[in-house]
DNA sequence: ATGAAAGCGCTAACAC
DNA sequence: GTGTTAGCGCTTTCAT
C-alpha cells in the first residue's frame, strides 16, 4: 500500500501551512474561501484522508462509541454437527442482543457517531472490554457482559451505559427495563386466567435481569399461594443445556402444566424438544418466554412472552451517551422502559 | 471524567521508564518478570488503559477494520406514518446486508479484530466512507455503496474488499456471488417447469449485481424465445416505489403470469401489494425474489428465490482482509461463491 | 534488561 | 486570515 498522504503533503502541495489545511477541514469559516478551494484540490489530488488516530490523539476524543456484548451473541457453533442444527435454531433469527444492536446502530448513524464493536483475543491481563474502551469516547455494555469492577473502571474514564441491568454501578448510566414487573404480569396471567398450579421454570440467575425475572415469577406465585418450582438450568446461547433440562423434566415427571422460560430463546428450544418428544404445546404443556424476539412470533401458535422494546433500548443508550458526551458532567441517569406482557397461544390462550 | 492514566503515570508509579511500560505490555519476553509484575500492579492501580489512538498513530495500524454499507440498510422510517407500516414490513427481519454483517462480525470476533461501522453526517466534501477509512486498516464495502473512484482511492491506501460486486476495481479484492447464474437458474425453472411466457420484471440496474441478475434473466428468456419485459422500478429500501410499480402493473394490465423481482425485499412487498389488490399469489400471479432472506421463508407459501450465502460472504471478506493485512502485498483476490436456486411455492410449485 | 529520544499525523493556542 | 509550535500517548530504534 502506498504511503498515506498527510497534512504536510497537502500543505506543501497547496502552498500553505499545515494549520491552514487543518482549519480548512475543521473550521472552514475561519479560512478564506479561495484558500479552502486550493487546499481541497490538493487534498483530492493526493487522496488525502485525515487520520482518525492522530486526530483523536490531538483532540482527546475519537468520535466513536463502543458496544460490548456477550460472547454468545456472536459465537457460531463450534463444530460441524452443531452447525447443522444451527440452521434450524432460533439463532437464525435476530436475538435480543441483535435487536438492541440494531437500535444502537440506527441512533449512532443518525448522530454521526462511529460504532466500534469489540473483538476478543486480547493480550493477557487486559479484559476484552479494554480493547474497545481504548478507542472510544463512551461505552455501551450489556448487563452481565462485564464484571462490576471492569464496569466501574470504564465508568471512571468515560461515560458508560449499562443495558438492561438492574444494578446501578457507580458512575454508570443505565437503561432499565422492568423485568420484574413484566414477568409478574405474565405469571399473573398464567395463575389467574389459566389457573395453572404446577409450574416449572427454566432459566438462570446469573445476571440482574434474569434475577429480576425470577423475582417477578416467585413473588407472584407466592402471593397466589402456588408452589414455587426450582430453577432448571437454561443459558442463552447454550441450547444444549436447555434441551437437557427439558429432557430431565420429561424423565422425572410428573409433567408441569406450564413451563416458564426466562428467555424466548430457551422457550423456542424447549418447545422444539417437547414436540419432538411427542407432546403438544400448549395441549400437554404450556410454555412461555421473555424478550419478544422474532422467532417467537413465528411459532404456531405464537409464543406467549414479555416484549422488551429492544431497538428503543439501544437508541436510548446512545442518546444517553451523546448527551453525556457534549453536556457537562451529568449525574448518572437511568432511563426506564417498560416490558409488555404479550399473550400468544403457547400459554393455552385462544 | 477523570484524566486517563498514561504510560507516564504508570512508569512513574512503577519507577521505570515509559519504554519499559510499553515493553511490558507488548513484548513481555524482553522484560524481567519481576519488572513486569511491578508495572502491571501500577497499571492496575491506576486503571491504565492504553490509548488505541496513540498506539495506532505510533504503529501506523489500528487493528480495526471498517464496514461500509448502504444507507438504507440502517435508515429508519422518516415519519410516524411510515413507522406504522414499518412494523409489518420486511424490515422487521434481517435483510441481505444484515446477514452479511453478521458474518463479518463473527469473523472479526474470532480473529480479534475490532469492527468499525461508519456513521454519516460527514464534513462537506469528504465522502462518508472516508470517515470510516481514516480509522481502520482495511475496509469492506458493499458493491454500489461506493463510487468506483472512492473505492479506488480507498484501495490505494489499504486493503479493500468489495462485497457481492461483479466489477473488479483496481486494487480491490472482491467476494463475488454468481448473480447471473443464480438468476438464470431461477428463470430457467420458470420457463421449463412452469412454461410461463408472460413475464414482468421488478428491479433496478444500479449496481453490478443487479445488472448481473438482469442479464441472467434476459439471456435465459432470449434463449427460450420468450419476450423480455422491461425493468419496472424497485429499489432496496424504497418499498413505496415497489408498490407503485405493482400498482402500475395492475392498472395497465394484462397481468403477467409471473413477476420476477431482483430482491426478496421487493418480492415480499410486491406480494403484499398483489394480495391487497385481491389477487392470489401464486394463483393469479407467480412471484419470485432473490437473496434468501428470512422474511421470504416465512411467507405462505414460501418465497421462491435464489439464496446467497450471506454470512459466508461476510466471513470471506474478513478472511481476505486479514490475509492481506499480515501477508505481503498480495495480488487482488477474488473469492467466488455460489447462489443457489431455491424453489418455494410462490412460483407456482407444490 | 532498561532508558533516552525521536517520531507517528493532527489540533489548537498563540503569534504575526 | 495564516503560520509557528507545542503537545496528544505510544512505539521503537539505539545506547547503555
Amino acid at each position: 500500500m502506498a504511503r498515506r498522504a498527510t497534512v504536510y503533503d497537502v500543505a506543501q502541495r497547496a502552498g500553505v501551512s499545515i494549520a491552514t489545511v487543518s482549519f480548512a477541514f475543521t473550521r472552514p469559516e475561519k479560512v478564506k474561501p479561495e484558500t479552502i478551494r486550493t487546499v481541497m484540490v490538493a487534498a483530492d489530488e493526493l487522496g488525502y484522508v485525515p487520520s482518525a488516530n492522530a486526530r483523536g490523539l490531538a483532540r482527546g476524543r475519537t468520535g466513536a462509541i463502543g458496544l460490548y456484548a456477550y460472547d454468545y451473541v456472536l459465537d457460531p457453533p463450534a463444530d460441524e454437527h452443531a452447525a447443522e442444527g444451527y440452521e434450524r435454531s432460533a439463532r437464525l433469527f435476530p436475538l435480543y442482543a441483535d435487536e438492541v444492536q440494531r437500535g444502537v446502530q440506527l441512533e449512532c448513524r443518525s448522530r454521526g457517531l462511529a460504532l466500534m464493536i469489540g473483538g476478543n483475543r486480547t493480550p493477557a491481563h487486559l479484559p476484552h472490554v479494554i480493547e474497545v474502551a481504548g478507542r472510544v469516547d463512551a461505552l455501551i455494555a450489556f448487563a452481565g457482559a462485564l464484571s462490576v469492577p471492569h464496569l466501574e473502571q470504564a465508568a471512571a474514564r468515560m461515560p458508560v451505559v449499562e443495558l438492561g441491568g438492574e444494578v446501578r454501578v457507580a458512575g454508570a448510566h443505565t437503561v432499565l427495563v422492568d423485568n420484574r414487573q413484566g414477568m409478574a404480569d405474565l405469571t399473573a396471567h398464567l395463575v389467574r386466567v389459566h389457573r395453572y398450579e404446577r409450574f416449572a421454570y427454566l432459566g438462570e440467575l446469573g445476571t440482574p435481569e434474569f434475577r429480576a425475572r425470577r423475582e417477578g415469577f416467585e413473588s407472584t406465585l407466592e402471593e397466589a399461594g402456588v408452589p414455587v418450582p426450582p430453577v432448571l438450568p437454561a443459558h442463552p446461547g447454550d441450547d444444549a443445556t436447555t434441551s437437557a433440562s427439558v429432557a430431565a423434566l420429561l424423565r422425572e415427571g410428573p409433567l408441569p402444566q406450564v413451563l416458564v422460560c426466562d428467555t424466548d430463546q430457551a422457550a423456542v428450544v424447549a418447545i422444539d424438544a417437547l414436540r419432538r418428544a411427542g407432546l403438544s404445546v400448549p395441549g400437554d404443556v404450556a410454555v412461555t418466554g421473555f424478550d419478544g424476539i422474532i422467532a417467537g412470533r413465528l411459532l404456531q401458535p405464537i409464543l406467549t412472552t414479555v416484549r422488551q422494546p429492544m431497538a428503543a433500548i439501544g437508541r436510548a443508550a446512545v442518546r444517553l451517551l451523546a448527551d453525556a458526551l457534549d453536556g457537562a458532567e451529568q449525574p448518572t441517569t437511568n432511563e426506564d422502559l417498560v416490558a409488555t406482557f404479550s399473550a400468544g397461544g403457547t400459554c393455552g390462550c385462544d
